[in-house]
RNA sequence: UCCUCCUUAGCUCAGUUGGUUAGAGCAUCUGACUGUUAAUCAGAGGGUCGUUGGUUCAAGUCCAACAGGGGGAGCCA
């Protein structure tokens, strides 16, 4: 017989059909006549109440069946006559899949901690929590995809490996095939990758940019949107060793557009959660709300559908790195000294505790700042007429800081050349980069978002290892 | 990498100024229960108190090192 899925089965308008179900259980309850099931199968977060008469099926039937194990129910779906679902299932045959020993399998039908549950990587989707957020990982994946495909940009596959060791970003992986027993050496001791796979030194890719860019100005509109490595021994809870990235790339496109293009795409995102995705956020909230109960009260945040719909209908304010330290300096904050690093000149890079102030304290949404010192941005970054910023834009969200960074790239050639000088970039694996500023250069911009810090902001968990599958983080590499 | 906090039963935690045999709730097992909703009720089993070393008549409790984890900072997405 068909499997039925649960997520269809619990929407079904006629009943009295006899369907068979394939899940995990989730809970177990006995009495002397009848016995219920919580089965869960991941197609939603609901579980289907399978009830066992026990004059009908041997209670010897049930006795491997405990939470955690895979069973087959066939039986007839009818309405409830409990208080907790609409429909339930009455069992005639039941089939254990896969027994889970009571004594040895970890997860309970209780709330378990999220470091607990990090160490039980590989069966944490079977959870609430964690099946709601794989869910909506899915659906943040095809509502980028979606975005993009219905405004005419295309999916650019960058590389994963990279000869380019400049891309501005960060420390970089080393990919090798020497043997790291006995690493040949050129005569004057270094390294000889000459002997290695590319006969060059080789990186795992930090950013899909530098190649964003060279199909943006043949394509128009592209994006790319997959894994970055950074080697960074970053220990917080919204970093990661390895973390997606959507980066678009549009020729033509200024600073102005480029901002448009992001809180568009944001809003779009959030959106696509909301309808898409009721039942996760409803849990998600819940679960938010209950942790937020053990909060002092001026730590609280706002509820999660809240929180969402408010990003979605506020417009993000837009101000300028010199207008930013402006209000930070005359804020009450720093007159009273609360900064832990107070705002004094003008050219210092923002402390978190500053976009914080301005998100949380000042504006109170989103906000987006353009025209950061060139000092404290990247080579490629188009440079302002003032000689002294340039045309960058970093987008903050509350409770997560820089959600996505971007600029309006540099497309003169000159310009560009004497940044990379000026920053003792390394220029002979640059070369392909700077030869599209000489043939047919043009205005163009781009950002990149992080798709985990994203994902922190719509389901409202606080840390980054809980919203991807398996976190690479230093020193962890379990799973 | 820096600062800070934590590590006691399968899980979440309590454990007094150092002092007999280390506790609770949940989970597990056994039994009871005519439909439960993380069921309920009764009983049982379950611990080298993260590791190593030190102080002391005496260490879960004090000190040190190490390991693992949380929170914050920097780097950034």
């Amino acid at each position: 017989m068909k499997r039925t899925e649960i997520k269809h089965a619990l929407q079904m308008q006629e009943s009295e059909i006899e369907i068979n179900v394939k899940g995990w259980v989730r809970t177990k309850r006995g009495s002397k006549n009848v016995a219920f099931i919580a089965l869960n199968d991941g197609s939603t977060i609901h579980n289907l109440q399978l009830v066992v008469d026990l004059e009908k099926i041997p209670e010897s039937a049930l006795a491997n069946i405990h939470t955690g194990a895979a069973i087959s129910a066939i039986g007839i779906l009818v309405p409830s006559t409990g208080s907790g679902q609409k429909v339930e299932l009455n069992v005639h045959q039941i089939t254990l899949l896969g027994a889970a020993s009571p004594d040895e399998y970890p997860l309970q039908p209780k709330k378990h901690s999220l470091e607990f549950l990090r160490e039980k990587a590989h069966l944490r989707y079977r959870t609430n929590t964690f099946g709601a957020i794989a869910r909506l990982r899915h659906a943040m994946t095809f509502a980028i995809h979606n975005f993009f495909n219905e405004r005419g940009f295309y999916n650019i596959h960058s590389p994963i490996i990279t000869g380019s060791d400049a891309e501005g970003a960060g420390e970089m992986f080393h990919v090798t095939t020497l043997n790291l027993e006995n690493i040949p050496r050129t005569p004057e001791g270094k390294v000889d990758f000459k002997q290695d796979f590319f006969g060059k030194e080789a990186n795992l890719t930090v950013s899909g940019q530098l190649e964003a860019e060279l199909a943006a100005l043949a394509l128009s509109k592209v994006y790319t949107f997959g894994p970055t490595f950074r080697a960074e021994n970053s220990n917080t809870s919204r970093h990661l060793a390895e973390f997606w990235m959507i980066e678009p790339e549009v020729a033509f496109f200024d600073i102005t557009d480029d901002m448009d293009l992001a809180e568009e795409m944001l809003k779009y995102l959030i959106d696509y959660a909301i309808e898409q995705c009721p039942d996760d956020l409803a849990f998600l909230s819940k679960r938010q709300q209950d942790e937020e109960k053990n909060k002092k009260a001026e730590e609280r945040s706002m509820e999660l559908l809240e929180k969402l719909n408010f990003v979605r209908t506020q417009p993000f304010e837009r101000i300028s790195y010199t207008q930013a330290i402006d209000i930070l300096r005359n804020s009450n904050y720093n007159k009273k000294g609360k900064f832990q690093y107070p705002i004094e000149k003008w050219g210092a890079d923002l402390q978190s505790e500053h976009e914080r102030y301005l998100v949380e304290k000042h504006f109170q949404k989103p906000v987006i700042i353009t025209d950061y010192p060139r000092e404290i941005k990247a080579f490629y970054m188009k440079q302002n007429d003032d000689g002294k910023t340039v045309r960058a834009m970093d987008v903050l969200f509350p409770g997560i800081g820089e959600i996505i960074g971007g600029s309006q790239r540099e497309e003169e050639y000159e310009k560009l050349l004497n940044r990379i000088k000026e920053m003792d970039i390394p220029m002979e694996s640059m070369w392909w980069y700077l030869e599209t500023r000489k043939f047919g250069t043009v205005p163009h911009a781009g950002f990149g978002l992080g798709f985990e810090r994203l994902m922190l902001f719509i389901t409202g968990m606080g840390n980054i290892r809980d919203v991807i599958p398996f976190p690479r983080t230093p020193l962890n590499l379990e799973f």
